[in-house]
RNA sequence: UCCCUAGUAGCUCAGUUGGUUAGAGCGGCGGACUGUUAAUCCGUAGGUCGUAGGUUCAAGUCCUACCUGGGGAGCCA
């Protein structure tokens, strides 16, 4: 017979019909004459209730039976006695796929620290919080691929080597055939990368977005979605060395046109999530509620799925830098003198401003636009005020930066010009510049943080909790 | 990288101004219980107190360095 699953036994099951289901044990508890098993197979969040009469196995059977045991359970659905469920299976053959040593298995059936879970993080999986966070990725990845086609995007694969190092995104991790030891050398006594794999210095990609500019300089409109590495010695909860970013990238859009897109795009990722993973999200705006019992009330987050509804129903607010800044000199925290950093046109907005904007004076996802040039990528748009550039930022609550974009300059002097003023080798950059040389129009794109995205859907705190292998600095385990 | 903070049983933590044999809850194990919901009740085992130095008659407790975790900042997605 073949196994049914978890989730398809919950929601289609009928009373009297025999089923098969496999999954992994999450609890066992019971008396002297019954026992019930919780067995769970990452369908669904729930759990089917096995009910066991004891007097028809083997003792040693159900002594095997333990918290992380695999099980196969052979057995009659009816509708349950006990309350928590609906329906639940009363077993009549039960084979041990896979024993799991009580004494030794780490996930015991009680509450543990997300920071325990992030250690043991091979089977952290087996928990109700990170299969929900899991299953979410899954849809939100899905629901990404789905979104872009249905818009006639392209799905460009860019290149996860790279021997530009002109992207300006940060450090970069080296690729390297060479004897780490013995190296060849050139005249000068520095190393010769001439003899390396590639015959120059490759890096893992900052970002795909120069090549993913020539994809769409032809195709119209593309997207990357891949890994992304940077080697910054960044300790947040908001970073990771390795992390998956959606880079889209249209001919013929403006900044507006850009940030239509990226908060059309945002809200139908919202509003999948909201169709296909209630009971997941269900689950963890629980697991937010329970977290936070114990915080003043002015401190707790708002309720994870009115959260997402909100952000939904609501337009983004779009304002310039310019206007960013005039209402951060009238607001209350400035005149008390209570940021820690000053404000003023012409510096970055540090993460306090940010989350002044967000999440006290306009309580809602906020779009800033054209910024000084300065703190900007050598390939934005020069605005005709000769001081700002066609930039956008998204701000998300307690997330901060979860999307950067811009329109991009598609004129080659002022590209050229630019790229000189801020040192960016200009020969290297020649197959860039060739689609400002050739039919050069009009283009945006921008980035979105995938993980970030993720903390925003799930409620959860820390980026290393929203991916599978959390790559940071001094931890690369698993 | 900087600032703050923590490291005591499998997990979460308590351990007073330094002072005899280092504690609890949960989990594990054994037992009880005619259907439980992270079951309950009784019993039981389990600890080089992060590592290395130092101060002291005496260090889990004080000092120094290092390692690791957490929070915040910077860099950014």
């Amino acid at each position: 017979m073949k196994r049914t699953k978890i989730k398809d036994i919950l929601q289609k099951g009928k009373a009297n019909e025999t089923v098969v289901a496999k999954g992994w044990v999450r609890t066992k508890r019971g008396s002297k004459n019954v026992i019930f098993i919780a067995l769970n197979d990452g369908s669904i969040i729930h759990n089917l209730q096995v009910v066991v009469d004891v007097n028809n196995f083997e003792e040693s059977l159900l002594r095997d039976i333990n918290t992380g045991a695999a099980l196969s359970v052979t057995g009659k659905l009816a509708e349950s006695a006990g309350s928590g469920q609906s329906i639940e299976m009363l077993a009549e053959q039960i084979d041990l796929l896979g024993g799991s040593d009580p004494d030794k298995y780490p996930i015991q059936p009680k509450r543990h620290t997300l920071e325990f879970l992030r250690e043991n993080a091979h089977l952290r999986f087996r928990t109700n919080t990170f299969s929900a966070v899991f299953r979410v990725r899954h849809a939100m990845a899905f629901a990404i691929h789905k979104y872009f086609n249905e818009k006639g995007f392209n799905y460009l694969h860019t290149p996860i080597v790279t021997a530009s190092d002109a992207e300006g995104a940060g450090q970069m991790f080296r690729v390297s055939t060479l004897d780490p030891k013995n190296p060849p050398l050139n005249e000068n006594g520095e190393i010769d990368y001439n003899q390396d794999f590639f015959g120059k210095a490759t890096n893992l990609t900052v970002s795909g977005q120069l090549e993913g500019e020539l994809g769409a300089l032809a195709l119209g409109e593309i997207y990357t979605f891949g890994p992304t590495f940077r080697a910054e010695n960044s300790n947040t909860t908001r970073h990771l060395a390795e992390f998956w970013m959606i880079e889209p990238e249209m001919a013929f859009y403006d900044l507006n046109d850009n940030m239509d897109l990226a908060e059309e795009f945002l809200k139908y990722l919202i509003k999948y999530a909201l169709e296909n993973c209630m009971d997941d999200l269900q689950f963890l705006a629980n697991r937010l509620k329970q977290e936070e019992k114990n915080k003043p009330q002015d401190q707790r987050s708002m309720d994870l799925i009115e959260k997402l509804e909100f952000v939904l129903n609501n337009d983004f607010i779009r304002i310039t830098y310019t206007e960013a800044i005039d209402i951060l000199k009238k607001s209350k925290p400035y005149k008390k003198n209570k940021f820690q950093f000053p404000v003023d046109w012409g510096i970055d907005l540090q993460s306090e401003h940010e989350r002044y904007l967000v999440e006290k004076h306009f309580k809602c996802p906020v779009i800033l636009t054209d910024y000084p040039k300065d703190i900007k990528a050598f390939y934005m748009k020069q605005n005709d005020d000769g001081k700002t550039v066609g930039a956008m930022d998204v701000l998300f609550p307690q997330i901060g930066e979860i999307i950067g974009g811009s329109q991009r300059e598609e004129n080659l002097e002022k590209l050229e010009k630019r790229m000189k003023e801020m040192d960016i080798p200009v020969e290297e950059m020649w197959w860039y510049l060739d689609t400002r040389r050739f039919g050069s129009v009009e283009h945006s794109g921008f980035g979105l943080g995938f993980e970030r995205f993720i903390l925003f859907v799930t409620g959860m705190g820390n980026i290393r909790d929203v991916i599978p292998f959390a790559r940071t600095p001094k931890n690369a385990e698993f």
